[in-house]
DNA sequence: CGTCTGACGCACC
DNA sequence: GGGTGCGCCAGAC
């Protein structure tokens, strides 16, 4: 399981009309401080790869990171169309931000008693 | 192996 | 509010 597919794994996810952030992604991919080889993977997203929802990660503040051109706008219209809000400031990540369940997270494992 | 790079994040001005 | 600097680490060379 190379890092690449753990961070496919975890945006595919995502359920529609929710986002994630980079760091987020990182974090559940198991590299908390990898939030910058996320939107590298992001990048290099082919056809080949299925139906990959990347326009849900978003960075931390709710911004749109990419910088290809036409992706942002492309982003913005997928996201608006499942239902995001996506205002001249960004998405409210309190409002639209997801989490995966708790049994998810391998180290959210509460210690025996 | 060593180096470089960057769809980030955060601490500081 | 904004702008800058730097640590981060997986992958390409």
């Amino acid at each position: 399981m190379t890092f690449r597919e753990r961070v496919l794994h975890v945006v595919s996810q995502v359920p529609r009309g929710r986002v994630v952030s980079y760091g987020q992604v990182a974090l559940w991919a198991g590299s908390p401080r990898a939030a910058r080889q996320v939107g590298g993977v992001l990048f290099g997203l082919r056809e080949a790869d299925g139906d990959v929802p990347w326009q849900r990660v978003v960075n931390a503040r709710g911004g749109i990171s990419t910088f290809k051109v036409g992706a942002g706008e492309l982003q913005i219209a997928l996201l608006r169309s499942e239902g995001v809000e996506v205002g001249e400031q960004g998405i409210d990540l309190v409002r639209w931000g997801w989490a995966p369940p708790v049994d998810a997270w391998p180290w959210a494992v509460p210690p025996p008693a």
